[in-house]
DNA sequence: CGGGAAAAGCTTTTT
DNA sequence: GCTTTTCCCG
């Protein structure tokens, strides 16, 4: 195995002795080259069997990506070594011991959106007042409990409140496991508590999985802690990869701190740390560095590079949003001409409502762009519906498939009606498919109800008698047509209908290239088919070979890279967002998203700002964000709004902020001043409120000014 | 049942 | 303010 391609740190890393090993990889270090060196590593040098490793990311992409790396290092497929998600492992484990964790061999997985149903369903049913008891706070609850693994009982909570909602998790579980449906939290919980309780399991497991590695650690939550914990046991050698500085899930349960708690629990772990960064200029990882220092409780790291200093960032004072907007449309239109392609450029913001005034500006000027995130393909409404017919075929109990389509499309089946036939299964105990039978036998429905639903349950049962032993794409596509889901939405007008059209013909083709695949034994190509479903978002890698500007949050830039970067709405408030202000940790991880964002850019770095911005329908004027002024001053370049702009401003409102005078003028700096119009600086004096500007104006000359009166 | 009016969100997201 | 969801009535 060749090695000097790795520098010294990362060559450590690799050739580790087994054992604990804690790996800081800062942004851009190499990591993932890491992680792959270090598993070919273990197989070729350590002849530990890709059977004997166990590997974790967080998403599928990182996991794909990590296999097929190793694959073609070592040029031979290595199926045996467990590599993927929390989530997808687990499902792997709990398929193969369904039966000692209580399952039934037919379960399916319940996605957020299905949690959410499901639960408002449980509350509704228990004539609880939805104002009084919100389906989302639930959820929120019901998550964090799974979270810290948490059963009903144990929940300590004693008040009226938390008591009602114990009971919701209760009967919400009670759901269920009655629907023979598991959500993502209980795929990592029910592993755990099968693999606690289960010596034999345990032992088996533990004696299997010799070598354990995990990436992007800082994002673990406490369940997911535990959970890689009872994997690695008492002898097992586990390599733990992460970043405390890139660490921005905090608020959906990441914990850092299970950092610090892994030196603890595995003894005698070893540090090693990644600080060259292979990927920005000199200063662009000075302001990074910079920014990040203000934060408390680092483990530390500096990021350095063997890169030039590169050129400076620019920092932009818009007047508004708008201003903002062709700002960077304009800064991407004379980048074009040069070195760049448009996919080279990212514009990254805080908040996905944001993005709106970009995409009009570069729509105008006729720019292509992606915009990353929103509704992926397998949540969009009508693929959901087609699902729910295939989950209702593989399996009657799935009420939430059951809930989604007993009226979907029409068909004369009204509230009332699927009223009556909730009762029932809540007074029986049964799954709402059965529910219904019932009522059916009883005669319990008038003539018009009973047909309507006597011809549903036909229909179910038809399309499962008459797709047995289909190819799976063929069976998809004798569902949607049978199902009128087609129909339906051939009905709907517009251009929204033909794209629900276009994804609905687009499962099929999903559903080909699926059952292509291996599908794991015993379990059949549909039920594998749905799982996969849940579990993978299916990225649409033909729009990435367009050329066009990438448009996405903070959050979903982490771990990729663009030779240049826009961070729009760098302004108190909006980032750091005024949700976080109150709270020091809450700040803290602002900062570090910030941190992200600044670490993104290889080349060139603009970080722009809107002095009077929109938001929430009302106009505010902000001040430039404290990320901007956590960067040395010598590392931007300021540019502020043109005069043109500046005219609009409404005179009648008094601006809550007035521009300040902070250091923010360079030596050559084009300014403007109310009287004497467009100047140069040649000189600047002193700093704050004190500092003076020497500018040489084109009608009066040069002039010794106070700063504050230029912009 | 479907369309339009009223009301309710409104940070960040993967599985 | 804008967009999405819910509600109510013909």
């Amino acid at each position: 195995m060749i090695l000097n391609s790795l520098n010294p740190a990362q060559q450590e890393a690799v050739v580790a002795p087994l054992g604990h090993q804690l790996v800081l990889a800062g942004a851009g270090s190499g990591k993932t080259r890491v992680l792959i060196y270090r598993i070919a590593w273990l197989i070729e040098h350590e002849h530990i069997s890709p059977f004997n490793i166990l590997a974790v990311t967080f998403t599928n992409k990182a996991a794909n990506e990590m296999r097929t790396r190793v694959e073609s290092m070592l040029n031979v497929p290595v199926k045996s070594m467990w590599i993927g998600t929390f989530h997808g492992l687990s499902h792997r484990f709990l398929r193969a011991h369904w039966q000692e964790a209580g399952l039934p061999q037919a379960f399916q997985i319940l996605d957020s959106d299905d949690q959410f149903r499901l639960i408002r369903r449980v509350i509704h049913a228990m004539n609880l007042d939805e104002e009084r008891f919100p389906p989302k706070e639930a959820q929120w609850f019901i998550n964090a409990q799974k979270e810290e693994a948490r059963e009903p009982h144990q929940v300590e909570l004693r008040d009226f409140t938390a008591q009602t909602l114990i009971q919701i998790y209760q009967a919400y579980q009670e759901a269920c496991q009655r629907a023979g449906v598991i959500d993502f939290t209980d795929l990592l919980l029910k592993t755990y508590k099968l693999l606690l309780s289960n010596d034999t399991l345990r032992q088996h497991y533990q004696e299997r999985f010799r070598c354990l590695l995990v990436d992007e650690f800082q994002d673990t939550n406490t369940l997911q802690y535990s959970w890689l914990k009872l994997f690695a046991g008492e002898n097992n050698s586990i390599m733990i990869v992460g970043d405390d500085d890139q660490s921005i899930y905090g608020w959906r349960g990441a914990r850092i701190e299970n950092i610090q708690r892994f030196s603890k629990d595995f003894p005698g772990a070893n540090i090693i740390r990644l600080e060259q960064n292979y990927r920005s200029t000199g200063t662009i990882l000075k302001a990074a560095n910079a920014l990040i220092s203000q934060n408390s409780g680092r483990l530390g790291k500096n990021l350095w590079t063997e890169d030039q200093e590169g050129e400076l960032i620019t920092s932009y004072a818009a007047f508004n949003e708008t201003d903002e907007a062709f700002f960077i449309v304009n800064r991407i239109r004379d980048l074009r001409q040069g070195e760049f392609a448009l996919r080279d450029m990212a514009i990254l913001y805080r908040s996905n409502a944001q993005s709106r005034v970009i995409e009009e500006a570069l729509m105008q000027f006729g720019i292509p762009y992606r915009v990353y995130g929103g509704l992926r393909y397998f949540d969009r409404a009508e693929i959901k519906d087609a699902l729910a017919y295939l989950r209702i075929i593989a399996n009657r109990h799935d009420d939430p498939a059951f809930e989604r389509i007993i009226n979907t499309p029409t068909r004369g089946i009204g509230d009332k009606t699927v009223n009556a036939i909730r009762e029932q299964a809540k007074t029986a105990n049964q799954p709402l498919w059965y529910a219904l039978i019932t009522l059916l036998e009883k005669k319990f429905f008038s003539a018009r109800a009973d047909s309507a639903l006597a011809n549903f349950v036909n229909l179910i049962n038809a399309m499962d008698e008459k797709t047995v032993g289909m190819d799976l794409h063929k069976q998809v596509e004798y569902v949607l047509y049978s199902s009128g889901l087609i129909e339906h939405y051939r009905k709907e007008k517009g251009e929204k209908g033909l794209t629900r059209l276009e994804n609905l013909e687009e499962l099929v083709n999903a559903a080909h290239q699926f059952s292509q695949e291996a599908v794991p034994d015993e379990m059949s190509p549909l039920a594998a088919f749905l799982a996969y479903a849940a579990l993978e978002s299916k990225d649409d890698q033909a729009e990435a070979y367009d050329d066009s500007v990438q448009l996405m949050t903070l959050h979903s830039a982490k771990g990729l890279e663009f030779p240049v970067v826009f961070l729009a709405g760098c302004e108190e408030e909006l980032f750091p967002h005024y949700l976080s202000m109150n709270d020091p940790k809450a700040m803290e991880e602002e900062r570090r998203l910030c941190y992200v964002g600044v670490t993104r850019a290889m080349k060139k770095l603009f970080m722009t700002y809107a002095e009077l911005r929109r938001m929430h329908g009302k106009e505010a004027y902000h001040r430039p964000s404290r990320f901007l002024r956590e960067i040395p001053v010598e590392l931007v370049d300021e540019v502020r709004f043109r005069t043109k702009v500046s005219r609009v401003q409404p005179v009648a409102s008094t601006p809550a902020y007035k521009p300040q005078a902070q250091g923010r003028f360079r030596i050559g700096q084009d300014v403007h001043h109310r009287v004497f119009g467009e100047g140069t600086v040649l000189d600047v004096e002193g700093d704050g409120d004190e500092m003076k500007v020497k500018v040489r104006f084109g009608s009066v000359g040069t002039k010794v000014l106070i700063a504050s009166y230029l912009t």
